[in-house]
DNA sequence: CTAAAAACCGATTGCCTATCGGTTTTTGTT
DNA sequence: AACAAAAACCGATAGGCAATCGGTTTTTAG
């Protein structure tokens, strides 16, 4: 699954802004960029059959909001452009963390070793 | 940068051969598939160009091998596809990691944590 | 020097995002 | 119910990139 500018930068806003309808979006992203708001639409449905924002009539238009979080895409996102060099059965994501980690220094194996007991300890306290 | 599907054959075949002209690629990829010679010419230029192939002129032909392992072009891929999502300065690649980790459950982590000591252990028998 | 091999160039197709204009549908109001 | 405004929907166009080749130019070996 491909991404545009405009994209992104609309699944951007909608980390920040919980929900908002084609025009506060257009209000928002479009007049800074001079986009019509047919183009604004246009990139709200793209996302939303790409499952990647969800939306509701609320009364008059559709409200659209994130259906996916940061952490969510970019591991799709990781997924999708590994998954044609992984195994099958191998979870790509981890794949990708075991082929990639290979690129990374010292400092850098230290900081991914912290997150992942940051990471063990935000489910023990959630447990 | 956006890899087609025969653009990702090629890059697996070379993970594989070390090096090869237009011609053995085709009788390798190429034929399987009817692609035409020249298909697989550009493609390897393409790739070329893309810098995930180098070349030299052997006597006649030029001579492809790959210029990166498939844990380096995973990495470009993860760092290319995550960069837009991710703070300046920031390495895209631990940002990524970080962002991904929150999709793992625990025993991926688990596996996550044994590579990155697989990793280590590595560097310090090469040291 | 020349024929064959290889590289190079340019064109076409197909897919996808970006971008809108225009039409249809919905909705709130009178 | 009728209508005007708002929003959704549809269809078209442009631009970018991979895939695919045909045809031309360049290189090379004998």
């Amino acid at each position: 699954m491909q991404l545009g500018e405009l994209e992104k930068l609309v699944l951007q806003h909608f980390w920040n802004v919980k929900e908002a309808d084609a025009k506060q979006v257009h209000k928002v992203l479009g007049l800074a960029r001079g986009n019509s708001l047919n183009t604004i639409q246009s990139t709200l449905d793209r996302l939303f059959k790409k499952e990647l924002l969800k939306r509701t009539k609320q009364g008059h238009a559709y409200c659209y909001s994130a259906r996916v979080d940061r952490e969510g895409l970019i591991a799709q996102l990781i997924s999708n452009v590994t998954s044609d060099f992984v195994e099958d059965g191998e979870n790509s994501l981890i794949a990708a963390f075991s082929s990639a980690s290979a690129q990374l220094n010292d400092e850098q194996l230290d900081t991914l070793e912290k997150m992942i007991e940051k990471q063990r300890q935000l489910r023990k306290e959630r447990a």
